[in-house]
DNA sequence: TTGCTATTGTGTAAAAAATACACATTTTTG
DNA sequence: CAAAAATGTGTATTTTTTACACAATAGCAA
């Protein structure tokens, strides 16, 4: 056994005793039910949505509320909310990342639930709602108001989160087509920031850091001079991406 | 009752059953325990250190800790997060940010417990240690391996998180005394960011800011030319903190 | 008291990045 | 075929970042 990494000896018998019976420790830690829930994200007609429910819980009747589930044995919070997401859109491999717990005591009118909340990026376009029970649909997220729990809360939380993210990140990507014409790239950057850009300067910008693939394709059905088709360059992203070091605040 | 928010009607008779019963079916959610592990920096001799014990588990016997503990009935995180804080180092008002929750299913040997991490900041200098019990002390990041549980995965991930954060906030001072010398704090931002900075850019950087009040007091029992002592105006940064659009990845 | 050491404090020039801004081109629609 | 709507493109200006060197000050040792 090694005991590398400090210069201290043993503890000194007799004054810490060590605990064997870690199960029965644990065991007799008080417990709370764990959800996650997820704030899933979609960008359509130039808005960024969310996807939700109504409540079945009668103390919050007509509310909507986000797409959760309780944490089942031995499964990991990541795991969990893959689950929900699949169970819900279908979809496997859709961009998930906690953001932070939320443990409010009252939050949940049945006794105290700590829930763990997910961002999650998606394509509308690009699949099909499994079950639409319970109104299941997507929520341009200006008009979201008075939600069951403490979701809204929540929601506000995840918007920051994806705001800061999308400007660090190519995370908004995943709200779109695989192939993406510049203007449809600047509409959701200006729908999720809530700023205008300027059009030569944004294309510029993303020209410049050179991550862009033109696929020879253009816009087809729009109703004006159609634009060229790049995906992005994932793979060369990974590669490049820069570390980071300014400070700046 | 106010049904704002929403073109949609109420759902059809008949469909969802609304459940009545919140505490019921709370009552029978799967339950688990939930502790929180605060991983504290504090700054000495020109290194970033944290505040570990030694583990009380005989299976970790010998392995450093990180100070944590269980969370008790309808304790907010953040309040446990801060009596952890408070017991350990007799201090209220410390810097504490919830980073994020682990869940790996054995990352504790008596079970399944999840854990919610969260990065803490305080001056070394400015504290005493309450209970020193299980060699409780500051040990440098840098030689720290092997650790109990996941808690060297935590640290990782809470550094991580301090090294982009004060590149974005001005949270390193919570490190430093309240009047500190711009040599200290560029030390610190080098230490944290394992970068080597230039001096008269980073001065520059910190001025222009004009964040920086000078006390007209001076470093003493510096064996070398004593250098201007600042505070920091957390005001004044409140107040004009900038928002921050720039798309850069 | 003097000189040595260590570190503070300061400015400028060059390069890079961000910003502001306008017009010709292409396609669809009526 | 003209009008509408959007694409595609370049340059000049300003701002920010970077690289870089020397005089001034205090402690310390002789």
């Amino acid at each position: 056994m090694k005991n590398n990494g400090s210069k201290t000896e043993l503890p000194p018998e007799g004054k810490t005793v060590l605990i064997k019976d870690a199960k029965g420790l644990v065991d007799n830690y008080p417990k709370v039910p764990i959800t996650v829930d997820c704030v899933i994200f979609g960008f359509e007609e130039n808005e960024l949505k969310v996807l939700l429910i109504r409540s079945d819980l009668e103390a919050f009747r007509n509310k909507w509320t986000l797409l959760g589930d309780i944490i089942r044995d031995n499964e990991e919070l990541d795991d969990a909310a893959d689950r929900v997401l699949l169970e819900r859109t279908g979809m496997t491999d859709v961009f998930l990342e906690q953001v932070r717990a939320f443990s409010g005591p009252t939050r949940h009118p049945g006794g105290r639930v700590i829930t763990v909340a997910y961002a999650s990026l998606l394509d509308i376009g690009h699949h099909q709602l499994k079950i639409t029970d319970n109104e299941l649909h997507w929520h341009p997220l200006n008009s979201l108001k008075d939600m069951a729990f403490d979701h809204k809360q929540i929601v506000d939380a995840c918007y920051k989160w994806l705001q800061k993210m999308i400007q660090e990140h190519p995370l908004g990507l995943n709200l779109l087509p695989d192939k993406f014409s510049l203007r449809e790239l600047q509409n959701l950057y200006e729908a999720i920031l809530g700023v205008e850009l300027d059009r030569r300067n944004f294309r510029k910008k993303f020209f410049t850091m050179d991550f862009l693939i033109d696929t020879g394709e253009m816009e087809i059905d729009v109703p004006h001079r159609p634009g060229k088709l790049y995906k992005f360059n994932f793979k060369k992203y990974e590669r490049n991406k820069k570390k980071w070091f300014a400070i700046d605040f």
